[in-house]
DNA sequence: ACAAAAGTGTTTTTTATACACCCATGC
DNA sequence: GCATGGGTGTATAAAAAACACTTTTGT
């Protein structure tokens, strides 16, 4: 237990800093995005920034996010930590760098895009450039976990307006999962019957057709399906 | 973004530990355990360390795991990240303190554990002593990532022998998820239907009773329910 | 009137749940 | 031969999936 000091067996300090993978749903244009930031060499990496001495680890990732993007509702939720030795170039053999990384779910019409030194911009999951470091690897991670996330948790109602139609709730669920998850008509029904969207009477048009209802999510309601398996899908 | 640095926005190191919630299954007993160490004034804590300078996270919760475990198969994975200020009594303004947080499961009955110089004890996930920090906080989260793993990963397979019966496999799952999650037969039914359980054709005597066919898990017939939700349950 | 978007209903298939019952072994 | 643990089958209820159809709006 008490062993003798090696270079091997002896305690470095770190720093810590953390990454973000924040997705934007664009419901119009059906289009899921990430935000990446130039290195300047032809690769791209994800926001992040080191921890300053008073913050914690989500005011940190927050801290980032408002950085770049100017955003009014948001999901974010930490996903995984990232500590080997030999992931970041700066290391020595007295420092090692550790990366806490979130996941962010944005829309893309309630954000604002602040340009800074960097160039940061949108690119669409299904075709990223090329990478720094393990970031490609923490953005598949991001992606796995935004989805199940969707389906278990009312993280969709974290980034919709306060009202909103159901088909706008359709098309979050589609564009994170696929068209193929589920038909709507049956969408519709299934999560109707639940019980936690409120009719709230309002409508409204969009151009041509039959005007949608609004609907409001019942956090009260939710509660009974708060720790259960599959709500939605 | 180059704002001077103050005593609040200056980046400064950490200290890097990991904390195991370690589960164990004592399928005979019918009991489901944590590993905790003793401080020495009346309360517990998890079994930790800190990262040493050549060891990835995970080499570092293995290391812990198994300077405390005799143990063959395990199932280990991260669980969280705390680091927010004020959560270690030896922090300074020049220095924080960081957990990377991991769940195991193992089977008690595969396990021996070494004494060292605290005592590290059983205790029941119902009936906890009061726990140091956070950390009861720490096995609440553990937990409930251990069961929603169990319900869709196979980490059963992970801790069961190479053969086993259906009825172990059954036990695990009513020790962690509850006895009404399933009944028996229909639990059978379903596991074997999807096809990745294969009779080995040998048979096992325990006392009394018709002989138990052994079972062998068959990872590629399972391929197809990687990354699908709900297979189990 | 007709296209477009919203919303309802029906039918079929699959899966979950609750059991009752049969089988092989030790004592 | 009967208690014990292992294993099979069936009947019913619920849910998922597919899809046809109606309703209300703008043009």
């Amino acid at each position: 237990m008490a062993a003798p000091s090696t270079t091997l067996n002896r305690v470095i300090p770190f720093q810590v800093g953390v990454e973000i993978v924040v997705f934007s749903i664009d419901i119009t244009a059906d289009n899921l995005q990430v935000l990446l930031g130039e290195t300047g060499c032809g690769r791209w990496q994800l926001p992040g920034a080191e921890i300053q001495a008073a913050e914690s680890l989500e005011q940190a990732a927050d801290r980032v996010l408002r950085q770049t993007l100017r955003v009014d509702n948001l999901y974010l939720e930490q996903l995984y930590t990232f500590g080997g030795p030999g992931r970041d170039s700066r290391e020595t053999p007295y420092q090692r760098y550790l990366a806490v990384s979130y996941v962010a779910l944005v829309r893309l019409q309630t954000t604002t895009l602040l340009q800074e030194h960097r160039t940061v911009t949108w690119h669409p999951v299904q075709a990223l450039p090329p990478l720094v470091g393990d970031h490609r690897q923490i953005v598949a991670y991001g992606y796995r976990r935004l989805r199940n996330k969707l389906e278990y948790s009312p993280v969709a109602f974290d980034i919709l307006p306060e009202e909103f139609t159901l088909n706008e709730l359709y098309q979050v669920y589609t564009l994170v999962l696929g068209p193929q998850f589920s038909d709507y008509s049956n969408f519709r029904t299934r999560l109707l019957k639940l019980g936690f969207l409120v009719d709230t009477g309002h409508k409204i048009c969009r151009g041509a057709g039959r005007p949608a209802t609004l609907y409001r999510f019942d956090r009260e309601a939710f509660q009974p399906y708060q720790n259960q398996p599959l709500v939605f899908v």
